[in-house]
DNA sequence: AAACATGGTTAGCATTTACTTACCAATACC
DNA sequence: GGTATTGGTAAGTAAATGCTAACCATGTTT
């Protein structure tokens, strides 16, 4: 079960999470090199780590006592998808008022 | 200058605010016309529309004591240039390792 | 002008959030 | 076995969030 729309977009609404998944964009980081780059100390990382997995956005491989984080690009999927149809949704509103407007401006009553 | 992504994802991270701009996906709202399609007081729509207002996710127009309220896709935007890019970065990433483990079947040392 | 309609603002409240420090559990290393 | 290393958990706290009730401002209607 994917998690919901809003618990995904509550999860990238920080901007310390956001840089997060940014430093997961190339290859898989442990915690602590993860930490590494924040001014934070290490179990507020883990904190936000986990509020990304629950909405699903890493998942966590373990190797001895070293946790390897990694963004799992499926969990954008929801979000993606909600976005695109609005997107296009909310297009399709503006051509049809810009055709309104057009043809009230070609029959002004 | 377009509110940062993390403004806008806080935006979206909330389930009431998630349904009112479903009730804008067809056609500009008043503040009370909105309201009615939930179980919550007047003010605390308004104070969930002046959320999305600063996160630039609608617009409004006056018209007399009326607001219309509508949404507005551009503020979506950057969420969804940041999703795309992050997206299709993950996938080439996820194609590197697929390589990489063919790579390794073929030739393990 | 008086009464009504519409909607933003304020103060107050309970809950949640983003941290910290202190602690605990498990594996690695000697 | 003892001691680091690594990282999750718990308790506590200050600030932010999502509400409500009460109020105010503006425009409309008669």
């Amino acid at each position: 079960m994917p998690a919901t729309l809003d618990r995904v977009a509550r999860a990238l609404g920080d901007s310390t999470r956001l840089e997060i998944l940014g430093a997961l964009r190339g290859d898989e980081q442990t915690v602590g090199a993860i930490a590494e780059g924040f001014a934070m100390t290490r179990p507020a990382i883990s904190q936000h780590l986990r509020v990304l997995l629950d909405a699903e956005l890493v998942a966590v491989r373990a190797e001895g006592t070293r946790n390897y984080y990694r963004s799992t690009p499926d969990g954008l999927a929801g979000l993606r998808a909600w976005l695109e149809t609005f997107w296009d949704d909310a297009l399709d509103r503006l051509a049809g008022e810009a055709a309104k407007e057009e043809a009230d401006k070609g029959a002004p009553t």
